[in-house]
DNA sequence: CCGAAGCTGACATCCCGCTGACAGCCCTCG
DNA sequence: CGAGGGCTGTCAGCGGGATGTCAGCTTCGG
């Protein structure tokens, strides 16, 4: 999951981007506006944090910006500003939530989950299909009502198909997801999926042959 | 654009309502635990907005029920607890977002207006042709509502088919589309309709001698 | 009734995806 | 610092589904 932290304050940007590591995010760092609307056009990323007092351009325009361009990622805003025109403003300009400095990054980790939810288009941090179980707050996985032990990689493979909506991710799609930017990495998803089918049973991993790898229905 | 406010305070509720339908939306009201709990489950509302001190039953319970049985639709909760912890507990049972008491309506509307945005992103692509429903994010295919299960070229002949908007396309057009940029590959195109009309049956894909192939109305 | 376009079943081939084994890497622990 | 173990990428081989090809048949239009 790529999230996109735009924040000048290095001391705000540290705790943050500690919390939402922790929480299983993959964060890109920003320190200017200008900075942030380069990445936010060449990343498709799955929420971005946006601090509005930014040097070089302001937050409030790069949110525009963005819109304006058809950027649909959701965005929160955080700003030391919390009267409640700033945030109507913000949010009409096209941000999901708007977050009052100061406040605890908990919060923050909460708000970002409910908006990967949403986007998934559904509501629940605790996702089944079959006989999986999946905690997207602790990050386990359930079968059959017991604990598996999974690494990191597995753990976000079954994430990403997850969060697809139903739609099956290739093995390119899925190797630029959990690696880098570019995929090429052999047969290296073959073997995770393998290894991921023999710990939670083959079945709730599909093979759709041409298409890529989804999730058993339920 | 359905909502529906539950909130057991008078006065604030009549603010609330007033503010929401100058807004556009068509507002129900419940003013107690149970009764959201049976208008939630009846009705599709595209937003809840709902208070968490309720008499007779808890707003967190109703969440929680709301989400156990898998109703999806946003939830904003109000409350007068406005600590970290307790928003941090509302949002992970499963709302979308959490505004504390004493709030300015406006900034509810705001909200409100976000979440719509959100769910518009959701729009379903289902395209159907007579008995055929293809389900273009899961890349599947229905016949009388049981699941076929397609090859990756079939199922972009599929595809293509259903995007011509009713004109033919010929088998050396479609070769061109599925294949790469030149054609001439022996009669494959005929073979391949030929193993889908198997499987989804032969009336849907029809064939205009001379011409090509194009799907029926429906 | 004829010819061409299109259909179909059989078959061969090819490539995708699965698997088990192995190796390098990194972290932990003695 | 070295040993051990878990994690992950790589390789080679295999099995089977996907797809092109062909030959013969059917259908359509004139």
């Amino acid at each position: 999951m790529r999230l996109l932290l735009v924040e000048d304050d290095e001391a705000i940007a540290n705790g943050v981007r500690d919390a939402l590591r922790r929480a299983g995010f993959a964060v890109d760092h920003a320190r200017d506006g200008e900075a942030a609307w380069v990445m936010g056009g060449d990343e498709e990323y799955d929420v971005v944090v946006l601090d509005l007092g930014l040097p070089r351009l302001d937050g409030m325009t790069v949110l525009r910006r963005w819109r304006a361009e058809g950027r649909v990622f959701p965005i929160i805003i955080l700003s030391a500003r919390g009267a409640w025109l700033d945030k109507v403003e913000g949010i009409e300009a096209g941000a999901d939530d708007y977050l009052a400095k100061p406040f605890e990054p908990a919060e923050l980790v909460a708000r970002v989950r409910a908006l990967v939810r949403r986007k998934a288009g559904h509501a629940e941090a605790l996702l089944t299909f079959g006989p999986l179980l999946l905690d997207t707050r602790r990050m386990k996985a359930l079968v059959h009502g017991s604990e598996v032990n999974l690494s990191p990689l597995e753990y976000r493979l079954l994430h990403a198909l997850a969060h697809s909506g139903g739609r099956p991710l290739s093995a390119g799609e899925l190797s630029e997801m959990l690696h880098g930017v570019d995929a090429a990495e052999a047969n290296a998803i073959e073997a995770l999926v393998a290894r991921l089918r023999r710990k939670i049973g083959a079945e709730v991993i599909e093979t759709r042959r041409g298409f890529g790898y989804c999730l058993m229905d339920g």
